[in-house]
RNA sequence: GCCCCCAUCGUCUAGUGGCCUAGGACAUUCGGUUUUCAUCCGAACAACAGGGAUUCGAAUUCCCUUGGGGGUACCA
């Protein structure tokens, strides 16, 4: 990396609480974090609260939550070699920068602008702006601010300002000139300011500044050394850069990551896509936060080091931000699902119990159905089956409630092993079967099919339909010895009358 | 419209001029294990968008075309 103007790297995530948690913003976040941790810096958490009236505190609660489930934390922004001027405050709980706090900073600096003539105001009516941008689009012009105010004269805007006027400030760009900076990731980056629609308005006409100007403020103060985010903030950039220079602050390192896109191409948003956009969809059905990160990273992030699995303190003992793939990553609930079902089958037993259990309508703990030794066969059973843990219970309802067989292709099966069903009864009944033990009702079923000259599918799939309901799941001989003999003799006989009565 | 970005199997990607008849993972299909299913194991399928240029040699460099995306606010 080039030499930097900052002492320490500091990198951070600058989420809005204008929405849920979005898995860009995780991803975007991770990125950061892993570059940070890489660089023995600093990564840092700046809520960019200043849109009042989108702005909701149920969203900021969702994001520090969301957070804190993934087991993402970040460090105390502050700093005992601040340069001048890098005023911090907006310090709240949790080493949170809330951004609204800063409202007076921000001020300040537009007050020095304005006192440098780097930024002017501008008291064009919204209709007077409506009105030009027609009249741009009726002349085939590109719609875009003409910088009519930039050179008011002093009488005009004395004369404005006594009327008490409504104006907004806006950062004087000069002449025409190339912003360029070296994108991290995407190599040399060139914005002509002509084409960033014209002087861009920095504070409001309600006094609020704009989001452009409030970021390079409060990440000069935050020290603020790599900004890495999405291309969507591109020419945002350019405008930051301009702000960045005019302000007299040393610009940082920028980095921009692809997007996340769906399958139509589009970039991953709550509005077109729904709730597959939000963090919290996740914790709700049961995926390990474990797996939903290093999905994350994965998904424009490789190392053959790493290999597909790795958690976060491995990718930032390796990671390197250059190796972060330019093009957009297409979500696919195929791979998550894929990494799910691998950190599940990893966990400790202790962490299926308590998982199955959130997610399990049974009372997996605190049952007296079954003995917890039991339930810990169960579990084991079926963990490398499960994606998500909000499916535990479509694995084990039928050990805890009886089922009716309905499917016309399962009650094909079963008439064809009608004859296992009663043989199996016949065993029972004369105590052929030890269910104490697990592989007992196994070996009373292969001795049926000796004598029916059944085996295979044919002789194993009735029997499990019958017992269970199903036509997958844990060995026959263990669900048999979890179900018990007055079970299974009850759900046998069942199926026993049912298939005499229909047939 | 204008500006900017991107372009290898269906998907995520490896690949930075010869090691590429392009490697891995997910998905799919087919086998094997499991006297069943799931799991697991093995195999197969499958891509350098198109056209020029540079070069002894191009997936890799350059240009054009095409396609896709992002931005273009007194939102963040």
């Amino acid at each position: 990396m080039s030499e930097s103007r900052f002492k320490k790297v500091r990198t951070r995530i600058a989420p809005s609480p204008t929405g849920n948690l979005h898995l860009g913003t995780v991803r975007t976040a991770l990125y950061n974090l892993l570059f940070a941790r890489y660089h023995g810096g600093d990564f840092l958490f700046r809520l960019e609260d200043t849109d009042k009236e989108r702005s909701k505190e149920e969203f900021t609660n969702e994001i520090l939550d969301g957070f804190k489930w993934l087991n993402i934390s970040w460090d105390d922004p502050s700093s005992e070699d601040a340069p001048e001027g890098a005023e911090m405050t907006g310090l709240s709980e949790g080493h949170i920068v809330k951004q609204s706090v800063r409202e007076a900073i921000h001020k300040k600096y537009i007050t020095k602008l304005l006192s440098e003539g780097k930024a002017y105001k501008c008291f064009a009516s919204k209709e007077e702006l409506d009105e030009m941008r027609a009249k741009q689009q009726a002349n085939k012009e590109i719609p875009r601010y003409d910088n009519r105010s930039r050179n008011l004269s002093e009488a005009d805007q004395a004369k404005f300002e006594s009327e008490g006027k409504p104006f907004v400030v806006r950062l004087n760009l000069g002449a025409d000139r190339d912003i360029l900076w070296n994108d991290l990731i995407r190599g040399e980056m060139s914005i002509n300011t002509k084409d960033l629609g014209g002087d861009p308005v920095i504070q409001k006409s309600s006094g609020q500044v704009l989001y452009n100007f409030a970021v390079v403020v409060d990440d000069f103060a935050m020290q603020i050394s790599h900004i890495f985010r999405g291309e969507d903030h591109l020419s945002n950039t350019a405008k930051q850069i301009a702000i960045y220079e005019a302000l007299g602050f040393s610009v940082p390192e920028f980095g921009h990551l692809p997007l996340i896109f769906t399958k139509d191409k589009q970039k991953l948003s709550k509005r077109k896509h729904g709730d597959i956009a939000s963090v919290d969809t996740y914790k709700k059905q049961g995926y390990l936060p474990e797996a939903l990160v290093n999905y994350l990273v994965g998904t424009s992030y490789n190392d053959e080091e790493l290999g597909e699995l790795f958690s976060i303190e491995e990718a930032a003992d390796e990671f390197d931000i250059e190796a972060v793939s330019k093009s957009p990553a297409i979500y696919d609930i195929k791979k998550l699902n894929w990494y799910n079902r691998e950190y599940i089958s990893k966990l400790d037993y202790a962490d299926i119990l308590n998982n199955c259990a959130e997610f399990s309508k049974f009372s997996l703990k605190t049952t007296d159905k079954y003995s917890q030794d039991q339930i810990e066969a169960m579990l084991k059973g079926i963990q490398d089956s499960l994606d998500k843990f909000d499916e535990v219970d479509i694995h084990i309802d039928y050990f805890f409630e009886d089922f009716s067989v309905v499917e016309d292709k399962i009650l094909k099966t079963l008439e064809d092993g009608k004859i296992i069903v009663e043989k199996l009864l016949i065993l029972i009944d004369a105590d052929g079967i030890n269910f104490a033990d697990p592989v007992s009702f196994k070996n009373a079923l292969n001795s049926v099919g000796k004598i029916l000259e059944l085996n295979g599918k044919k002789l194993f799939m009735p029997a499990r339909i019958a017992i269970s309901g199903k036509t997958s799941g844990p060995d026959i001989g263990l669900i048999a010895h979890l179900l018990g003999e007055e079970k299974i003799k009850e759900r046998l006989k069942k199926i026993q009358d049912k298939l005499t009565n229909t047939v």
